[in-house]
DNA sequence: CGCTTCTTTCAGAAAATTGTGAAGATGAGG
DNA sequence: CCTCATCTTCACAATTTTCTGAAAGAAGCG
């Protein structure tokens, strides 16, 4: 099936696996140190270094040493965290999982849902205390800032896609 | 010692320690769900919501139920994120925890040594796999990305103050 | 100097998280 | 309608993380 010397050119394919295994291992380590979890990170790293940006369940198990049960936990949640996004092959049941790059600078940036949260807690937070506290004030002002940046990142978005194009030619 | 009955006027003092307990538990939540360990998370809310922004290591103990062993480890976490400062009042060698709005927010989105250390991984890859392969091009684009992030939010954070003294008066 | 008060460090118990094998589901193709 | 390939769910074992009590370390104050 999987031909080990690299036809597929996926993963690891006939490149240098070495090199691209401590990429994604040191990769996947920052990210993990930034609070994510180590099997998705690991994921994530992989597919970035893959050559076509994506590859299937059995690809990512093999060249990251990880049951299959792994792999569908890790795919799970960068897709929630819309980070990747999963495709079937038409007639075949296996399922690609890319990363679009666009889609996951969206992700990374547009935090929304966290802010948003984070918005909630701060605003229940003003109200419990009171806007005339010490305190109350405090939690308004961090809650303006956030508004602040969210609406901040929409632009910040914009201009980057003028700036890429800029770069890498659309 | 310490008069349970608020005296000093920081933490849950004589306010609603309800109002106060549900925020920093609720807020609390979230930044443990956005990556930050549990009790840093608490005691830093904890500020945020008290009356003059700073806590002595016995009221933080004393409003979050933790020993001081754990008051200890959460505030080095917190002062290497830099999310707050320690004063020793002169005297004593009780030490007040502070945050400063500015210095947290700074925190909080200069992820400088963050963003670094993506940076060099990523450079590495892209040296490892070549420039010219469809893998060290997505590599180089995310690297790209990173940069322009970088920059944008120094000019993000210098809008802010701007704004921020519209509304609060400097 | 030594007493007292506060903070930090450390070893270990308790709890949470992670990754796996095995069994179950899903759907293409005969 | 059955089979085969593939993905997902679940319960559990192993690892890691978290928090504590106890003891050691600092620093004011007499």
């Amino acid at each position: 099936m999987t031909d080990s010397t690299g036809a597929t050119g996926d993963g690891a394919g006939g490149r240098d696996a070495e090199a691209v295994s401590r990429f994604v291992e040191s990769f996947a380590a920052q990210l993990v140190e930034a609070g994510m979890q180590r099997m998705p990170a690991r994921v994530f790293a992989a597919l970035l270094a893959s050559n076509q940006g994506a590859m299937t369940s059995a690809e990512l198990g093999e060249q990251l040493r990880i049951s299959p049960a792994g792999v569908s936990g890790a795919v799970r949640y960068l897709s929630q965290q819309h980070m990747v996004s999963r495709e079937r092959e038409p007639g075949s049941r296996r399922e690609r999982y890319r990363v679009h790059s666009d889609q996951w600078y969206e992700a990374l940036t547009s935090r929304e849902a966290v802010l948003k949260r984070w918005g909630n807690a701060l605003r229940e937070g003003v109200a419990g205390l009171g806007e005339r506290t010490p305190a109350g004030r405090r939690l308004a002002e961090t809650l303006a800032f956030f508004e602040f940046v969210d609406g901040e990142l929409a632009a910040m978005m914009e201009r980057w896609r003028v700036h890429r194009e800029k770069i890498f030619g659309g």
